[in-house]
DNA sequence: CTTGACCTTACAGTCACTGGAAGGTCTATC
DNA sequence: GATAGACCTTCCAGTGACTGTAAGGTCAAG
């Protein structure tokens, strides 16, 4: 296969594909011609890195998890770990995006959003509500 | 005062004044010695912009809403539109991460974590879900 | 007059791609 | 055999918002 019949298969963009080669997450066969020739192997890896990526994992992560997705005699625990690790960021972005998300929706409501120029969101950046 | 004076005062590294100064956010004046020479305009700019960013606003968002704070014929419904569409950013970045905790919280939970190879988490990853 | 804390610029690195230029290859049609 | 268009290649630059580091200038205290 073509990096084009992967890409479509593999749902990934060509791209991102060499970028995965060049960063060492995939080793490619090569035609006569030059170009990428895949397996189903580097296609099933691609689609593991998908999958990966859509969850959040680092690329980093990603590096791992497939090392051990290959390594037969791996221990789950080892997963586990990045999984909960991972998992962890994740609560914490949440966290912080709902502050931000409950602060602003605080803030929009109380704007009235007209042609005035007095506005409460501004004020607040302002730090009108620390200072008064 | 210098840039180590308004790092304090504002809560940024000098490093970002820096930058901050190099994109146009502010413009602090110079003196005899080079040295950057900040006003308490400049600090509450300063204060303005990590209050903006911590609410997660972009730069270029920051740079229209600190415009729009100096700019005293300003419409509050300028100031009201980017922030409704910065919370629509935010409310989906949640949703894609809370999709991602609920996936990762249940392959986290059906993975016993220990010495043994066999991992849910990789199964899943490798598209096993899909396969059988 | 030296030490050390502060300041300066300039350049490289981060993360995970993405875009674009310049050119080679393949397939189908004329 | 020529040509068009779709594919492939490499290489370099750009994204956002900083952060790190190197090499050097300035200032106040002792």
């Amino acid at each position: 296969m073509n990096i084009g019949d992967v890409s479509t298969a593999a749902d990934l963009p060509a791209k991102t594909i060499r970028y995965y080669e060049e960063i060492g997450l995939i080793r490619p066969a090569r035609g006569q011609n030059g170009y990428r020739s895949f397996s189903q192997s580097d296609l099933h890896k691609l689609r593991f890195l998908g999958r990966a990526r859509a969850l959040g994992f680092s690329i980093e992560d990603c590096r791992t998890l497939l090392a051990l997705y290959e390594n037969e005699g791996r221990a789950s625990s080892e997963v586990r770990k990045i999984a909960e690790s991972h998992l962890r960021d994740i609560r914490t972005k949440i966290t912080t995006l709902d502050a931000m998300r409950q602060t602003l929706e605080h803030l929009v409501s109380t704007c009235a959003g007209d042609d005035r120029p007095d506005c409460p969101i501004l004020n607040d950046l302002g730090g009108s509500a620390h200072e008064k």
